[in-house]
DNA sequence: CATACTTGTTGACTGACTGCCAATAAGTGG
DNA sequence: CCACTTATTGGCAGTCAGTCAACAAGTATG
């Protein structure tokens, strides 16, 4: 007989990357980082532990990855109507956001979930990063087009998206809020915050 | 000459268990979970490694101590005057909350700060806790006295506190807010989610 | 079809870290 | 001064992450 077929099989570099990566997404989605051995991981992609180190470096640079892979919410860049009255604009735009977190359930809850204590600064920077460019997205779509890319009104919409996030987890998670309420909820919150906050937060001195 | 001073001193249960736990909770909010040895933490508490665990068990427990003596904020039930009309008790409870936040510094910063990704249930609860217990002491302050106990008006005010929690960093951490900034970002906020929000999320049915 | 070459992949070695437990000694009462 | 309690130590065993030289899968070459 022919010798057999071979004992493992070789991928382009770009391949095997993505595959070790998605077992480490999910992985990483299931248990938190300390509970999630590099033997985990390889098994889990059927290939050699040392492997992993070939591609990302160290655990801590997969983990790095992974963040990275989770945070950046897929389409952010799609359009949506930036017309219209002030509370139609706000209205679309939550009902957008909630139908692309819907469509991708549980990943974007468990990348908002914090693990409590611990200051991480390359994890917060990846996290302030992506909080940045929503909240980018969220200005040029419902803010007033005068000072659109203020710092200071960037900052209370990052703000905005922790409530954003914490009213996800209620509803999509622990499934306290109905979807209807959180709609109610974003959408109102963020009216107030258009029209009765960022008129305070000027550039240059206060109201 | 008589038998010098003794190698180490024997101290009381309570207090080395609160020696090492002051350590640990220093050191944990410096660096990230992976990134403490308990080595470290028994060279900073000047004992040896084998009692850490004599007093928390394993090292995961010990840093669950120390999540929770983190996230309980010191004097939470303090009274604020829950009298008088409904902007001035939103924004005394605003100031009440800034001023007990700006008093510990660093501590608040450090809890709320998202580590990334991994779902860890035990860490999960204890900040659940914790929230909820923010949640129904802002809802008995400033709540309609109706049904201040009702879990859909729990669920919002502990979404509104992901506002809160993000907003603090802005200000405390980031300095990209004010904290006059952030006291009408949350009072607005607040006031909008009691009169308009709450109202659509009663217990039984919708409005 | 056989051979040399490239490189994706493996497997073992090493140092570090955690959990465990019997021995030790600090402090106290008799 | 001595015996007793127990807080504390120190070393052992198992696990895990990072490194690297050797190996083999796939491809080009004659």
């Amino acid at each position: 007989m022919t010798a057999a077929e071979p004992r493992w099989r070789r991928l382009e570099p770009d391949a095997r990357r993505e595959q070790i990566l998605a077992c480490a997404v999910r992985l990483f989605g299931e248990r938190p980082y300390a509970a999630v051995s590099t033997t985990d991981i390889a098994v889990e992609a059927g290939v050699a532990r040392g492997l992993l180190n070939h591609y990302f470096g160290t655990k801590r640079d997969l983990y790095l990855e992974v963040v990275r892979r989770m945070v950046l919410l897929p389409d952010l860049d799609e359009a949506v109507a930036s017309t219209g009255p002030l509370r139609a604009r706000v209205e679309a735009s939550v009902d957008w956001f909630l139908d692309t977190v819907s469509a991708h359930g549980k990943t974007f809850v468990a990348v908002t979930g914090a693990e409590g204590v611990g200051t991480d600064p390359e994890i917060e920077q990846i996290l302030a990063a992506a909080d940045d460019l929503a909240a980018r997205k969220v200005l040029e779509t419902v803010g007033r087009p005068a000072d659109h890319d203020d710092a200071g009104h960037r900052a209370v919409v990052r703000a905005y998206g922790g409530l954003v996030k914490a009213a996800v987890r209620e509803w999509a998670r622990d499934e306290t809020l109905t979807r209807g309420q959180v709609h109610l909820l974003l959408s109102q919150a963020l009216i107030t915050i258009v029209r009765d906050v960022l008129p305070g937060v000027a550039a240059k001195g206060d109201a």
